[in-house]
RNA sequence: GGCGCAUUCGUCUAGCGGCCUAGGACGCAUCCCUCUCAAGGAUGAGACCACGGGUUCGAAUCCCGUAUGCGCUACCA
């Protein structure tokens, strides 16, 4: 049975525990400080321990990358856990979004669930008998106590403690009660919880990592429940059992977790308990102009649609990274590497951050523009390309001899693009049929004197495409100065611009296009002499 | 209501007592480059370091109040 094996090592920590305590955070009314654990010289064990109920939030996912990030760049390991305690929130997917998203950032963990580890199960629901015992044995220790309150009570405890003004919270009551009143409530049926016993007296100090040293009066922290009725744990008890044996180092987690680390800090004292050291990373709020955390209401909030934008998960990686830590004053973009090398907790910032998606929007422009390679560019672009309906999804998976077309038709806007997604609005007119293209005739003069004129750039520019050899037609350089030379010698326009417009907005269909050169040589000779032909029609 | 955390350009931030008449980046403006749109280059506007008291020869940097923002206050995490 595996409640005796447990019990087994929960004697073995308390063997442990006179040596440990000297070492940790003091309550029940010492002034003591917790003594941090030196993070720097031994590898760090991090954790990411979401709950399964859905695509995971970016502000979650931030203090996944920087748990990440600290375990990598100490040379430990980072684990994933899935917190499943509370069946009513799951989702179907919730566990294979959280790999997902944490796989698309390429955040790989050493142990966790189908990986597997020295620790495993890794997923809270396969841990029950663990954390059950435990609290068992809590409940013997006299650090906690069984609880046989109903729901309907407590919520009347609150609403009578708020309608005097008082903090609303559990008024203790099982704490005190007869023998007679327990036999009696279970003899109703009911099934108790067990609570823990927090000391009525003295102050609990404890030190984090990023915000400063925090003192609560015991007196302000609640018996909160640690196992529920259904026999699952909460999240107090919970994480730090697993923490505990799953030899976490470093609790990285998001600030809304601060106010209830004082309890934790005395769990881990009643279990006598090393503990590990605590990083409350800041939350993300709203961009300028909205109040509050990061809300979906208003933005996109989970890595998943960040990557059907058509943001590089470089970019939001990069991003997300400088939102609460920084490296120095100077330096912008980090690669995964940098980041391992240069990551430090000592330099999260405690403030939070607004959430600004233009910094987004210049990374990403950024590593599209100038970091990826055209190849990995075009090939990030077939989802983009099929779900825009410009190739089908079989081309996407598999483009076979269409890749050279599609690799080029992206190539010319890579240098322009802020996102993925953006690239199949920009070349679709590549990939219609030149019939297709609609466009006012108009448009084909730009600044030219009128339409006789542009139908003459467009006359000399199909005669001198179609007659050069291949060779030239495929140089991009070769044509431009072909084209410059009509140009100038021969048709004498003011500015090369006027010679190069009507085709522009015949190739293209529109006045905003990518290099003329460029699609010149991507039509093909046919295709763009037959466009160039048309747009030439339309002006007559 | 109670408890806690935070507070430097619109935004992200550097700064950990004298290098700050506060540096960088995004965004914005102007100019240059230019085949359109971008990209790139240059320049500029933009912060009395939330406010008020201290401590100190000296404070954005340390302390205390106030204000504001944010978080927590479940048999959710």
């Amino acid at each position: 049975m595996i409640i005796s094996s447990v019990e087994l090592i929960i004697l073995a920590q308390h063997v442990r525990r006179l040596d440990v305590l000297d070492r940790q955070a003091t309550s029940t009314g010492s002034e003591k400080e917790t003594i941090v654990t030196d993070n720097i010289t031994k590898p760090a064990r991090t954790r990411y321990a979401p709950s399964p109920t859905g695509n995971p939030h970016i502000g979650n996912i931030r203090t996944a990358i920087f748990a990440y990030l600290w375990a990598k760049h100490t040379g430990g390991q980072f684990l994933l856990r899935i917190e499943d305690t509370d069946k009513k929130r799951q989702t179907e997917t919730g566990v294979q979004d959280i790999k997902n998203s944490l796989g698309w950032l390429s955040l790989d963990w050493d142990e966790g669930p189908d990986k597997g580890g020295p620790f495993a199960p890794y997923v809270q629901s396969e841990r029950l008998d663990l954390y059950q015992s435990i609290a068992k044995k809590m409940v013997e220790d006299g650090t906690a106590y069984y609880c046989y309150c109903t729901p309907e009570r407590l919520d009347a405890v609150n609403k009578a403690k708020q309608a005097i003004k008082q903090a609303p919270g559990y008024d203790r009551r099982c704490r005190t009660i007869s023998e007679t009143e327990k036999e009696a409530a279970l003899a109703s049926g009911l099934t108790p919880t067990i609570r823990f016993k927090v000391p009525l007296e003295g102050k609990t100090t404890f030190t984090d990592l990023v915000v400063k040293p925090l003192t609560v009066e015991n007196s302000t922290i609640q018996d909160a429940v640690i196992l529920k009725s259904d026999g699952f744990p909460t999240y107090h008890l919970a994480h730090i059992v697993d923490d505990h044996f799953m030899e976490i180092s470093h609790v990285i987690r998001g600030q809304e977790w601060l106010p209830s680390a004082p309890l934790h800090v005395m769990i881990y004292q009643a279990l006598g308990w090393e503990m590990p050291a605590f990083i409350h990373a800041p939350v993300i709020l709203n961009p300028p102009g909205q109040k509050g955390k990061l809300s979906k209401r208003d933005n996109a909030v989970s890595v998943s649609q960040y990557s059907e934008l058509g943001y590089l998960p470089e970019a939001l990686m990069n991003f997300l990274v400088l939102l609460g830590w920084s490296y120095d004053d100077h330096t912008e973009f980090f690669s995964m590497e940098d980041l391992i090398k240069d990551f430090d907790i000592a330099r999260i910032q405690p403030t939070p951050a607004k959430f600004n998606i233009d910094k987004l929007d210049f990374l990403n422009a950024h590593y599209i523009n100038h970091v990826l390679t055209v190849d990995d560019f075009a090939r990030r672009c077939l989802p983009f390309l099929a779900e825009y309906g410009v190739i089908s999804p079989e081309e996407a998976a598999n483009p076979g001899a269409r890749w050279e077309f599609i690799r080029a038709a992206c190539a010319l806007v890579k240098d322009k693009v802020k996102t993925l997604a953006e690239v199949p609005v920009e070349i679709d007119f590549l990939f219609k049929p030149g019939a297709a293209l609609e466009y006012p005739a108009t448009d084909l003069i730009g600044k030219n004197e009128g339409p006789a004129a542009a139908a003459q750039v467009l006359e000399e520019t199909i005669n001198y495409l179609r007659d050069i050899p291949d060779e030239t037609y495929n140089d991009r350089d070769a044509i431009l100065a072909g084209l410059t030379e009509i140009s100038e010698n021969k048709l004498h326009l003011k500015n090369r611009g006027l010679m190069l417009w009507p085709p522009r907005v015949a190739l293209s269909g529109r006045t905003k296009s990518p290099d003329l050169m460029g699609m010149i040589i991507t039509l093909g000779r046919a295709e763009t002499l037959a466009r160039l032909e048309k747009g030439k029609q339309s002006l007559a």
